[in-house]
DNA sequence: CGGTAATCGAGACGGTACGTCATGTCTTACA
DNA sequence: TGTAAGACATGACGTACCGTCTCGATTACCG
């Protein structure tokens, strides 16, 4: 259900030949098409409104109407690409077997292209504009946490895992890594490290002697 | 030892009438104090150049002269502040006090003050500019890193830890979530949560079953 | 018939939604309006972009959008001025009278005003940029010199002159000294030097003696 | 005899080494050597005060020291130039061929090289800046109208012309078409055309009847 | 089937910041 | 004391991109 991103609907009244509330599907093939070359083209910065214009065939005006800004356009772009391009994950009846189910793909997606530009110059908007900061959790953050969610919750249903943990806690020692490689590239994010930064996470740093 | 941002030091021989090749002290201080002024006042994009010139009476050609970009500016206004305030980490005599010791300063120096939106933006740039990148991981994540890593061999050292263990990972897994925390917002960024955080990686999500 | 200066006019067909390939009239006229008071007010050094910017109210992209540079902005303002203010010269039926009702009007245009200024700035421009000397040729030193052939012509027709005359070295003779004057200043460029210079230039310094 | 261009002479006070009032011969020729080649290779806008610190050798500092603008200094340059390539014109006991004799060498050296370019900007800075003007009446035109006058006086003495003649206006239209194609460019300024125009000055363009 | 109301393309425009460039002043140290 | 080295203020330049706006065309529903 494609809305006016991070704007309200418009009232569905039933006047005039067409209600009209979203961009007519050429439009918005369009225009998140070329955006998704231009940043494959020049990262986030390869991204400008006036480019989109040349390289869309969509006008200025018309894109502004649907996005209110370039980021939101982009978070558009981003939550297309990934909904498009990520696998369901499989259950493997195991935290460790799930999580890197979860993780694995998503390292190789985002690793594949741009997208950490995307990434970062989404996050620094985020820290400037509270609005946007509001559809980035409730668009990207909190739909890929659910799936985490989901997995410690089977954990815990299959009883490999103790009720009382504080999953959000959890989560960031999960997620925390991984975006950290992403954002910082200290050191590759391949899948050698997730596997290691998932076990490490789970076993713990320093874990209490195995017995007595 | 304030040299010409990025570029390496100079010979400090005696030839020629001054050496010359870094900002006055008068000049330093006042585009980096004003620097210090705006980001508190309006974040990273509070940050311009015009600004500065306007709040720091130094002029824009000078400005370019010792810092080639906003961001290598706001990199070294980062860095001045954080040396400036952070306060030297004691020795507690144990892994988990050593780490709460060095992260949980930072994180409220980090949360009181807009430094979310600056890193956010310098990683953003990072991402954008390989040069940049690499002054930004010499000058910010090494350091930060190396503090760690000091403490974790002390921990070896003093027979808590095990030789064998994957550093990198282990500095990932105590960095990671802070700064996804910090980055994303989804969460608070206190006290509370930096122990937790320390505590839940040195244990582990799903620790091994303290027997047999 | 204002269109991009120096760009050829567009076909006024009725396709496409707006013709729009000129300023907008109220820029046009805010710009060069503008331009002529910061003329007047500083001569051609007066004229700044940033100044246009204020005292037009209309933005530096636009400015440059329409002139490429000042000094094709300066001779649009100049152009401009000439055709308002320059009266059509009245046939008096000699040459003498013709030229002197040309260049007298001229002349006191000239002086009037800072234009000394701006034609000197426009000709220096002209010697270092061939694109904008042909520019000027066209716009200003031909049409100049179209109004004096004109009235050689009509002597020629009427008797008055030989019509093997070499009519560019003539044109030259009659308005070399009037821009000698307006450029040099080493003396002034009135009305008594105007028609003072018309005649010397007709009979000639050294007249061959009158009879035998 | 070089002193500082434009600004009064300094105390000849007998004390320290010695009285210093004009550049050393060192600074002078290096400085204006490097003019002169700068201005060659591009113009009057290839000449920049940086420019010629880099390729003379001699400071910033020493340069303002003894010329208060850039366009003094391209005065002194071109002065200098001019004094040592023309030629002292010969006495050809003919009005007609001792004009030819001044300007036909002044239109090749002025021809032959950018100094078009220097003397259009020079008159520019002319009319923006009464000193300069005053000097460069002082160094350049006055020097050279007078080696008409001179040239006038003596065909006035040989009989050959009237002594009643306004002298400033026949040196106007003398020297005028000759500017005035050197500025405007709208026709070469070669031999043919010095002979043709000094030819229709002294005879006329509408002679007198040579009869009755 | 014609009117009405929407989308849409085209692109001018104001605005803000950027980074560059050149001038001319000044300070410091050397010879 | 003349000079080299060079930092610095000043101020204009020209560019880039953003987001707003107006205009006319096209389209599609609806009465």
């Amino acid at each position: 259900m494609a809305e006016r991103s991070s704007v309200a609907v418009r009232p569905v009244g039933r006047r005039g030949p067409r209600p009209a509330s979203a961009p007519s599907p050429r439009v918005r093939s369009a225009v998140l098409g070329a955006a998704h070359e231009l940043i494959e083209a020049g990262g986030f910065f390869g991204l400008t409104v006036d480019g989109l214009v040349d390289s869309s065939g969509v006008s200025k005006a018309t894109i502004y109407r649907w996005w209110p800004t370039k980021e939101t356009l982009a978070l558009d772009a981003l939550y297309t690409e990934w909904s498009a391009a990520a696998p369901v994950p499989r259950d493997t009846n195991s935290l460790r077997g799930d999580l890197v189910e979860l993780m694995a793909p998503w390292a190789r997606l985002v690793t594949a292209q741009p997208y950490a530009r995307v990434i970062a110059a989404l996050l620094a908007k985020t820290r400037a504009d509270p609005a946007f900061a509001a559809e980035y959790r409730q668009r990207v953050i909190e739909p890929r946490r659910d799936q985490a969610r989901e997995i410690f919750h089977r954990a815990v249903e299959r009883g490999e895992l103790q009720a009382g943990i504080d999953l959000e806690v959890a989560l960031d020692l999960i997620y925390g890594p991984l975006y950290l490689r992403l954002l910082q590239d200290h050191a590759p994010l391949d899948d050698a490290f997730v596997e290691a930064a998932i076990d490490l996470a789970l076993t713990g740093i320093e874990p209490a002697p195995a017995a007595g």
